[in-house]
DNA sequence: GTCTATACACCGATAGAC
DNA sequence: GTCTATCGGTGTATAGAC
């Protein structure tokens, strides 16, 4: 329930109201924030916010960008070494769970973006419809030319990836029902480390070919 | 984005409040919605739903108890062939996703009741809480007598149980994101068909023990 | 760049007539 | 069981002083 205002103060204003609205839009949705809520937080007047974004929309969009392109810069960079295909998904899994191990608020705003897409207009969500497809077309290429390199069992490329989604934004996203189920915070080390593996199974067995046709 | 209102003149007024309220709080969520809204597409005035209901927050619970009691009535009636645990797991993911195709919003409700717990009152979500175990608890035992039996990995239970929630309520919750990704509705009879198929090959390539070690 | 004051619509909820 | 009228509060957004 506690939600840490943003106190650094060498951070810009605009630094400091993204910072706080995005726990708040993360837990309680476009709809079920209020501005009067963030500037209190911020520690600034209401009307102080239409300063530095045109309007509530607009802030919502900067909030979910920001995290965007962070999400999308650690995943480009690891994509350098050139491994296998199955490495690749191995690495790309793995780094999008820590990433959402570390921000605890990223997997339920990730979630929210995917199922409220009704209060954004398409103008005002275009460049983050661009990073999205931007991220999914990497998985997508890495499931490609496993399959055509014959290391992956020939699956159905967007069922793959929508399963890799539920298993790391869904499953961090999951908050009080994913707790009820592993019996602790899906946010504790070990859970995470259990997740972690649970993936890799599935890319293991659920992915690879099988190598019983060798038999 | 048309959402049709409720017409029939053989249902009572409360249940025409509760079909009208479903899509809408799916859409937009607890917080997004207004009872003049509401209200407005039954066609009464706004007082007239606290006759009915004595909060919102109880025509929301109300909204969403119908919906898990339905779920969970059906898995039960599914649950009557006695088969294998594998067989079973068949049936019940099979069942889950045939319900989510023919009711377009119940996953985008199911999918915000996981992460809009906040808004709700741990005495007011009780009963839901409990169907939610209950549908948990259904897969859950099937699991463990399949790994029990040897026909299953010996699987994390919960972690698999969270990627079955996310094959079904979140795949289907998906919206534009899963439309962009399939090239088509996800409803879709044909891919829905294909999401079948996707769950029957995790279970059977991801979950079922390797015949392998007979080689 | 932040403030106070304010505009105007809508919110959930209540009171009481019919 | 539905209505009109109304309450107090909050919503986003603007105007203009400092």
């Amino acid at each position: 329930m506690a939600i840490p205002a943003a106190t650094d103060t060498t951070l810009s204003s605009r630094d400091k109201i993204l910072d706080t609205a995005e726990p708040l839009f993360a837990r309680f949705g476009f709809a079920g924030v209020g501005l009067r809520e963030v500037a209190d937080r911020v520690g600034m007047g209401k009307s102080s916010l239409f300063h530095h974004f045109p309007s509530k929309v607009q802030l919502y969009v900067a909030v979910m960008e920001r995290v965007f392109q962070e999400f999308d810069a650690r995943l480009e960079a690891e994509a350098q070494g050139e491994s296998s295909p199955i490495d690749q998904l191995h690495a790309w899994t793995s780094a999008s769970v820590r990433m959402l191990a570390e921000h605890p608020h990223w997997a339920a705003l990730l979630l929210r973006s995917i199922i409220e897409g009704e209060v954004i207009t398409e103008e005002d969500s275009e460049r983050i419809d661009r990073l999205y497809e931007q991220i999914v077309n990497r998985v997508s290429e890495a499931l490609q030319s496993g399959i055509a390199a014959g290391m992956l069992r020939t699956v159905s490329i967007p069922h793959t990836i929508q399963t890799f989604i539920g298993m790391t934004i869904f499953h961090f996203a999951s908050g009080e029902l994913g707790e009820d189920l592993v019996g602790a915070s899906v946010y504790e080390p070990t859970q995470v480390e259990a997740q972690l593996a649970h993936i890799r199974d599935y890319i293991e067995f659920g992915l690879r070919s099988s190598p019983s046709a060798a038999c």
